[in-house]
DNA sequence: TAGATTGTTAATCGATTAACAATC
DNA sequence: TAGATTGTTAATCGATTAACAATC
């Protein structure tokens, strides 16, 4: 098995490696790619190396066909479809982050409980109540939920999204959350980042 | 020294410690937290121990005053005032984040390049635009920049923040920033986290 | 004192890096 | 073939966990 950190830089792989695929170039070195992510070139092969023999020695990597890879690697040749739950001011702004377009993920639509946001369209989108879950998962097939809603709502929120089927959850909620073993859990911290800065300053400057 | 990971698990400390405050709660064990926030109850104590001997022998740790230390720890006693540049969507959701608040953070301003921004206000905030970075900094006393703009003017974008007289940038572009020495980037990545649910689904699913 | 729980040490586990044989 | 760079092994580094002496 390979290290869960393993995963977490593919996905700044799979940009340079577009960066170069635009750019026309067809070989590049792990040396070259290192310096371009700010990673060791020996990161860069033992990383790759758990998904098989990517390179041809002496020459570097077929940009085309790493990319290729990356993106199966990184479940991105299926379209993944995603229902943001809590349409607030967080659950907006991912529904309209470029973003995750640009790797292969699509909001399909958003949930709220509150009816005053129903039918409201965001870009394309429709805001549906919370209700709708289950029969809309299955109308646009969507496989990801996305819980953008206060902690104190996290878990009963969670509970409907297993309840409908979904068996992956990116939850921005600060919260916990208890799900059957079969469905997968990504916590997104937003606070972690800043308060990690916030504590540098206050060692260096108080 | 103590291991990154260990303030990353801070904030996590603070809610739950919030939450015991709440209930007046005054003694808690590192068994009891750990439970609740979900890492081992060795690891609570090792975490806690890197900034001194803050419990109490046979009794736990006393609610308040742990808060009061981890504050302290993680930055959180002073204000500390953000400068949010790239007022779209991901730079006016997060002028909104209550979570950030809730934590000591308060953003003073929007800053961006768009004339047709300027001035508009989002909830009391105004967007400036980016030439009176270095001035409104002084003015608002603002200390963490946050970089909400596209990749291609991630680079630009920074110069001008350390230019300005930040010090610590928190930085949302998928962009690997140059920055001199004495200041601090951290980096937020949100593909990450669904591209690696992404990947799990890919694995059992396809 | 007896019971409980911390703080810390040592062992374990996991991830990264250096080095180089394999091979294009 | 000579030069280059991968893929992989072994060494190093770092983080977590288990266990228990210290002590409230």
């Amino acid at each position: 098995m390979f290290p869960k950190a393993t995963i977490s830089r593919f996905p700044m792989y799979f940009r340079v490696l577009t960066e170069y695929n635009h750019q026309n170039i067809a070989l590049v070195s792990s040396e070259e790619m290192a310096r371009k992510v700010g990673v060791t070139s020996s990161q860069i092969r033992k990383d790759l190396s758990y998904f098989g023999s990517l390179g041809i020695r002496g020459a570097g990597y077929d940009v085309a066909y790493l990319l290729a890879k990356i993106k199966e690697i990184l479940g991105m040749d299926k379209k993944r479809r995603l229902a943001i739950i809590g349409a607030g001011k967080l659950g907006l702004a991912l529904a309209g982050y470029t973003g995750l377009k640009q790797h292969g993920l699509e909001v399909a639509a958003l949930f709220d409980i509150d009816q005053s946001k129903w039918g409201t369209t965001s870009g394309q989108l429709t805001v549906f109540p919370l209700t709708a879950l289950a029969s809309q998962k299955e109308e646009l097939g969507m496989e990801i939920a996305v819980l953008t809603v206060p902690g104190a709502v996290a878990q009963t929120v969670a509970n409907m999204a297993v309840q409908a089927g979904f068996k992956a959850l990116w939850n921005f909620a600060p919260v916990r959350l208890v799900v059957p073993k079969n469905v997968i859990v990504q916590y997104e911290d937003l606070v972690v980042g800043i308060l990690t800065l916030s504590h540098h300053l206050a060692r260096k400057f108080g």
